[in-house]
DNA sequence: TTGACTACCTTGGATAGCATGGTACATAAT
DNA sequence: ATTATGTACCATGCTATCCAAGGTAGTCAA
C-alpha cells in the first residue's frame, strides 16, 4: 500500500482519463480503477464523490442520471470539452513530474 | 510547473534520497534539488524546513550545527539508519505507485 | 427478514505545501 | 555610511484534499 499522500494532485488525471475513454458511473469507476492499475487503486467513497463533484463544479466533467434495468439509479460521468483540454495539460504535467522525480530518485548514469 | 499537491507524499523521499548520498544543510538542498531534476523542483522554505523537521522528529534525519568560514551557522542533516531503513520502503513505493499510475495514463498495448 | 451487494452522499479530522514575514550575518554596490 | 543582495534559518496561518466514518436507499438471493 501507499500513503494517502502521495495520491493527492493525482486522483483528478486518473479519472478524467478513465472517463475520456468511456463515461462510467461512480461504483463502477472504483472497479475500473482496480482492474487497470492490476488491483493497486481501491478508490475510497470518500475520495472518489467530492473528486467527481469537484471536477463537475469546474466543468471538466458533466454528469447525468440514468435508469439501469434493475430500477438502480446511476450517475454517469462524462468529459466535457473543457475537461478534455484540461486533461492534456494534466497528463503532461504527471510525466515532467515524474520524469524530474526519477531524475533525483533513480540512479543516475554519471 | 505543477500544482503543489503532485509533490505531496513525495517530498520526504526526495529529500532522504539526496541526503542519503551526502549530509546537506538547508539551503544547499534546495538548490541540489534543482540541479538535479534539471530545474523542475525549486523547493520553497516553507516546504523544505518543516519537512527537514517532521523527518527529525521522527528519526530518519539527524542534525548538526555547524559554522562555515565565513562565520554562517549551518545546519547539516544526515540519514540515520532507522532513515536508511525507511528510504527503502518510501522508494519501492515510489516505483510501485507509478508503475500503476502509468498503466492508467499511458495507453498500454492492447 | 436477514444479509450481502450496489450506489450515492456528507461531515470532520488530519496532513502537508507554501505564502508570508521574521531574524541574522556577509558582502558588494552606491 | 547606507543600501541592496545573497545566504541561512525558522514560525504562523491559510488552503486543498484525502479519506475514515457514518448515513440513505434500492436490488436480490437464501
Amino acid at each position: 500500500m501507499y500513503r494517502k499522500e502521495l495520491l493527492k494532485g493525482s486522483t483528478e488525471t486518473l479519472l478524467l482519463t478513465v472517463l475520456a475513454v468511456e463515461p462510467m458511473y461512480g461504483y463502477q469507476l472504483v472497479r475500473e480503477m482496480e482492474r487497470r492499475s492490476g488491483g493497486y487503486f481501491r478508490f475510497k467513497e470518500g475520495t472518489l464523490y467530492p473528486a467527481l463533484h469537484r471536477l463537475e463544479r469546474d466543468g471538466l466533467l458533466d454528469g447525468r442520471w440514468e435508469v439501469a434495468l434493475s430500477g438502480q439509479r446511476r450517475r454517469y460521468y462524462f468529459v466535457t470539452a473543457k475537461g478534455d483540454g484540461a486533461l492534456k495539460g494534466l497528463l503532461e504535467e504527471w510525466k515532467s513530474f515524474s520524469r524530474a522525480a526519477n531524475l533525483i530518485l533513480q540512479p543516475g548514469p554519471s
